[in-house]
DNA sequence: GTTTATACGTGATAGTATAACATCGCAAGA
DNA sequence: TCTTGCGATGTTATACTATCACGTATAAAC
């Protein structure tokens, strides 16, 4: 994906098939509210917060109390159609819809784009330190935070 | 340091030792709160909460309201006595009170403790994107959850 | 049609973090 | 000495994030 311009309406188009055709494959629900938090979160490459997500919901009659955005998103993130970007508290739609993997996330602090690299969870200095100590990875968080492209030589 | 036992006593000592010389060489307010706050967080190789913090700090009198600890905290954490461990949303003291540096963090998700690694910010699959995207990098986050070498045993 | 599992509606509450403003104490400078 | 500025604290209130608990509706499975 990267931080450079490109036809997004291709992007939402896309994450919204590929989310229907898994949940077909696997009779899950791909209901009302869960189809629309996805296509927010396609919306822009940036991440939302749940409550700016219930706010639309509820604009939209959709849901008016925070557990139907937490579970929508529960739902998403559950099914690799989104992430959490921990440093932000946030969710984020995810830009490889095909695999399951382990993201890596650059946030720009500046215009708030977030664009999403995956990584091999026992990479990096993590997966050296695990090794070392005898640690499981089950799971990482990496995520770096500062200027996109554009933001840096705006600055 | 890993998750082998050691004599914990001279983690606390250590770590204050280094803040009190820093803090003297910086002509910077190593206060009560402060220290007790880098006390608190030396006490284990676990995280606390900023809530935790704050009921020890009001069962000893130093302070009742929230504020009191995320000032703390803050000054901790900028002056590179302590980390935020984003995943828990939690506070951690640092375990290489010497040099700034990028930490990375194993997070035991049965007994809790966490250990402290270094990294370097621009290193790994987060460092490999941003150059690839023009990204300037300039704070990482790299936490992994899993079991620790005694959890994954028992397991 | 009944059962069973899944999703949704809703009110309450728990947990995390900051804004805003008053006060206090110390130290540099008049 | 005075005062002025600054960093640290005290305190109230509020914003933001997330989950529990329980009841209802819907839809697949039998
Ligand atoms: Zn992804
Ligand atoms: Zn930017
Ligand atoms: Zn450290
Ligand atoms: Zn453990």
């Amino acid at each position: 994906m990267s931080f450079h311009a490109h036809d997004h309406r291709d992007c939402i188009a896309d994450g919204i098939a590929a989310a229907e055709r898994y949940c077909a494959e696997r009779r899950l629900h791909f209901t009302p509210v869960r189809r629309r938090v996805l296509e927010m979160l396609l919306g822009g490459h940036t991440s939302l917060r749940a409550y700016e997500i219930l706010d639309r919901l509820r604009a939209e009659g959709l849901g008016s109390q925070p557990p139907v955005a937490y579970r929508a998103l529960d739902f998403l993130v559950m099914h690799g159609f989104a992430h959490r970007v921990e440093r932000l508290n946030a969710f984020i739609a995810c830009s490889h819809a095909d695999s399951r993997h382990a993201p890596a996330f650059l946030i720009c602090r500046a215009c708030n784009r977030v664009v999403e690299a995956e990584s091999d969870p026992q990479a990096g200095e993590l997966g050296r330190a695990a090794r070392r100590a005898g640690f499981v990875i089950e799971r990482t968080v990496r995520e770096a935070e500062g200027l996109c492209p554009d933001c840096a030589c705006a600055a």
